[in-house]
DNA sequence: AGATTCCATAGACATTTGTCAATGGATCGG
DNA sequence: CCGATCCATTGACAAATGTCTATGGAATCT
């Protein structure tokens, strides 16, 4: 097999394509994007970066119309990506944006919720 | 980003905060959220953000090490969201970001990618 | 024309995701 | 101690997602 020559574009010409992200940083890119692409958990987040405190779970089982383990199960997710934090007091279960979230995804949610 | 205040817990008496999201914003959004939760698609828009012109698709089959199909359905999908826009020329097809993206999600791109 | 290259689409298949019902642990009120 | 409430976990199951192989159309070279 002959290689063929084609015309204008050679290859690599127009530019390069080279991966500059770390791969790290992609993963932990798509771990917190993956969490926010979800209607009920990106509502979520808007919820909690609104409220002056930390929200109880039943408070979102009644805004959202889901059963209670599924709402429990979204804000694992969230909690799993590290943008929320858990306190527990008597029988509720009280949740908050992390406090410390890197200014990157703090910026993000700003963004988009 | 009015601050909603919650009155304190008394047993079986919630009070579900609002819903201040538009349902279009959330899907939107959410939309966009899922292109780019991934790590293909992440890095082909941080590939497209840093190139000087648009890049073909040979240059992305070049790179990750994934079949022409995947790639082909990756770029399908950054396309269906509107992140991006394909140019044909002769035999390649050539892609770059959308020059129309509105400021929230350009933000959003320079942010991640 | 025939061969070749690029790329999108279709089909198949395994994995992940989203949801609910059922269960159980922990805490509180009486 | 008993019953009730909150919530996380488990198991089940349908739907969506990611990947490949196979195929076909379009453009170009010989």
């Amino acid at each position: 097999m002959k290689a063929l020559q084609l015309p204008a574009r050679v290859k690599g010409v127009c530019c390069p394509p080279a991966l500059t992200m770390p791969g790290e940083r992609v993963d932990l890119t798509v771990e917190v994007l993956s969490a926010l692409a979800h209607p009920t958990r990106l509502q979520m987040v808007a919820i909690l970066r609104q409220a002056a405190g930390p929200v109880c779970i039943c408070d979102f089982t009644a805004v959202f119309d889901l059963s209670q383990p599924t709402i429990s199960h979204h804000m694992g997710r969230l909690r799993e990506a590290g943008l929320v934090e858990v306190s527990r007091k008597g029988i509720w279960s009280y949740y908050r944006l992390s406090p410390l979230l890197d200014p990157r995804t703090r910026a993000l949610l700003d963004l988009v919720a």
